[in-house]
DNA sequence: AACATTAATCGTAATATTGCGATACATATG
DNA sequence: CATATGTATCGCAATATTACGATTAATGTT
């Protein structure tokens, strides 16, 4: 035990919780928040910005990357890194369908 | 270590964290589903529903709870259950917002 | 009162996440 | 080629999450 039983949802829910974890660490709201913010290709300077080891920060960078929600490119010997368009519209479709409004009035006992 | 620091990041970046966090789980989404879906006060099934033993079942229906996003009202020998609508309107505001558009066209090098 | 039903909590095990120092790696630059 | 710079990865420790059986607590039923 310890393990999600992933098996026992579907894949919408799976994904949406994957995505959800995503972005479930400050830091990785702040990273994206930033990239956001630039809104351009940011090369090198998020470690600074973060306060966290680089190690770190390294590490939130590959998990935003394995969510495909962050691009990175190289650019001699740093890493810049942006947005991944595609994704940030997908994440937002998602997230505000999930959230779609509901006839919320008096559902309670 | 191992612990978030979160005394680095702002009292909205933590907030939108923690919301993140509380649906990053495939069996909270599937219940806030069920609860959505519904629409009314679920007294006794998310049990059987989600397929989890009843303890973890409860697990999660705390958690939400401790978001704010769900509401429990005992009735009788069982407990009834359903959404919180302002919690749910503010975290499809807070997750709109934080997804609205940018130009992100060109944004990557 | 005895029993049944339902949910919360406790205790514990397995697994995942967070964080960082140390190190490795890749690409510039002298 | 030697060295500097920026990033990724490794290894580890601390903490958090997920899951479940067993137990407890609370209410309803006979």
């Amino acid at each position: 035990m310890g393990a999600t039983k992933t098996e026992l949802f579907t894949r919408q829910q799976n994904e949406l919780a994957a995505m959800a974890k995503a972005i479930a660490h400050p830091a990785r709201i702040a990273i994206l928040q930033y990239l956001v913010k630039k809104n351009a290709c940011v090369c090198g300077d998020i470690v600074e910005e973060l306060g966290l080891a680089q190690a770190t920060t390294s590490q939130h960078l590959k998990e935003l990357k394995n969510a495909g929600i962050i691009q990175g490119n190289i650019d001699g010997v740093s890493v810049c890194y942006c947005i991944e368009p595609k994704a940030w519209k997908q994440y937002k479709e998602l997230f505000t369908a999930f959230f779609k409004d509901v006839d919320l009035k008096g559902s309670c006992c």
